[in-house]
DNA sequence: GCCAACGTTGGC
DNA sequence: GCCAACGTTGGC
């Protein structure tokens, strides 16, 4: 696929977080937010290939009713995390030069928390979304999401 | 809290 | 460069 074409095509995403760490209500609180602590080659690649403007579903991890529970725009592109180079922080790494920093974060914004989130069992549900990343790659936490899978969670999410 | 799935590390 | 061992993620 080439990057520049699949880079126009893509204007939604979904972002992972566990609540605990930070929720919806924290990005709310915040408005804007750096995304850090993203430690995994694949995700930091989508979040190089984000662009102001794209939209982002929030998504809960690692609870009970795992969920979308908000939606929120990438209002800075890529640049280097700086808790890599932070000793003292739990995403500190050793192996992270400043010269050539290895993990990004983006700034997003907040734009809505859903009153009734979709779960995990509501996206398995559906047949139109059973090729989403969500349910293909359970690991990934920051993952593209097609226009048409977009639209069909905006609907349930209204 | 368990554990399957997946990613990374490092010895050879 | 293979692959076993290990670490992490995340649904359940």
């Amino acid at each position: 696929m080439k990057r520049e074409i699949y880079n126009e095509l893509v204007r939604y995403w979904l972002m992972k977080s566990e609540p605990d760490t930070f929720s919806i209500q924290d990005l709310k609180t915040r408005q804007i937010s750096g995304w850090d602590g993203v430690r995994n080659y694949q995700a930091r690649n989508h979040l190089r290939s984000m662009r102001i403007g794209d939209q982002a579903f929030f998504y809960h991890s690692r609870i009970a009713a795992p969920a979308i529970v908000g939606l929120m725009e990438v209002v800075k592109e890529a640049y280097p995390d700086p808790s890599q180079f932070d000793s003292k922080s739990q995403y500190f790494d050793v192996k992270s030069e400043i010269s050539d920093p290895r993990w990004q974060q983006v700034d997003v914004r907040f734009v809505k928390a859903y009153a009734r989130p979709v779960s995990i069992e509501d996206i398995r549900r559906e047949a139109s979304l059973k090729s989403m990343v969500l349910l293909q790659n359970s690991r990934l936490s920051v993952q593209p999401v097609s226009e048409v899978e977009a639209e069909i969670l905006l609907r349930k999410l209204s």
